[in-house]
DNA sequence: GAAGGTATGTAGCGACTGCTACACTTGTAG
DNA sequence: CTACAAGTGTAGCAGTCGCTACATACCTTC
């Protein structure tokens, strides 16, 4: 058992669980070890925790390529409607559910929390921006805008108010 | 000493100290009674932040009015620029913390999270509404798309990506 | 075969959690 | 004056927290 077995086990029980009230046992529990040993192998908690961002960010990346159809968009508007359809997914809300305890982290000032949200964060625009309809007359500002749109209408969804997040979505149009 | 009285002073230590990790004893030492008070008056901790987080709510909406200036403004965007340069006072960063507390609280399917999230929401909603150019051609989608890229823009500030969030106000020019 | 690092189990520490039992003082109504 | 409810202080419960001490295996290297 070494950090990179014990690491997709971690992830798999936060993401049923949760981020913020994660503790040792019950996490050593997920992952057929001891807190002891959890302890041993990462130094304390919150290199654990450190480690565990690092590995979501990467499973992300990861994700994002393989859930996503691929190719470009016919239109800023169509793009981020794909992708709000593929997060509005019931196997998303697990990592929906990480995703706005690490926001809040950030929100807290932990540093770990915040490097781990802005590589998610660059690497969503940078797929964004290789997806936009090949015509886009500005892709650099474009990927933003619908960044920035998608993301205020996962948060509008995700306190019970996605009708607004999809009215919204009516800012890209142009 | 009521519920009216300890209210403000446990929304305060709720601002300072955030509503996550919150607990009774230094909540109470904050208000300067006793947990033991704190369950007198409240019943059980999940009540008392069910009373907090409407006590937040309307805190909220009372300051909304207050904090932003009055008048229509001169476009879509420049409402979102005025919008999201207030929010990002240092004195609005407590309120802020709290904030995506409460998302995450939503994210867990938490009910009392739900309803306060979605009233504040639907109050900025409105207060946007209210304060979009008069001659906006269609006011309740306009809302809607400032609500959307304001709430994506401050996500992104709170991972450290505000530049992102400032490009992607470009969506609402049109 | 001795030595020494790597890995693991058991037990427990002190601090904190939400909550409760019990006793006590008030204030008020009959 | 009495009775009863409202309010408050003290102590403590059982449980969890991150973390550590100590002992014991194993497996490699000399």
């Amino acid at each position: 058992m070494s950090r990179e077995t014990l690491l997709p086990m971690l992830a798999g029980y936060v993401l049923e669980n949760g981020l913020a009230d994660v503790s040792l046992r019950p996490l050593a529990k997920a992952a057929g070890t001891s807190d002891r040993m959890l302890l041993y192998h990462f130094g304390s908690k919150e290199e654990l925790v450190a480690a565990l961002l690092e590995y979501l960010a990467s499973m992300y990346a990861a994700t994002l390529d393989a859930a996503f159809p691929d190719g470009a968009a016919t239109s800023r508007r169509s793009l981020a409607e794909a992708v709000l359809r593929t997060t509005a997914q019931p196997d998303f809300a697990p990592f929906m559910r990480v995703w706005w305890d690490i926001v809040a982290g950030c929100a807290d000032g932990n540093a770990h929390y915040l490097a781990s949200a802005g590589a998610m964060g660059d690497r969503l625009l940078e797929w964004i921006e290789t997806h936009l309809p090949t015509d886009d007359p500005n892709p650099v500002a474009g990927a933003r805008a619908v960044l920035a749109v998608i993301e205020g209408a996962m948060m509008l969804r995700t306190i019970g108010r996605g009708d607004i997040g999809e009215a919204g979505l009516a800012a890209l149009e142009s």
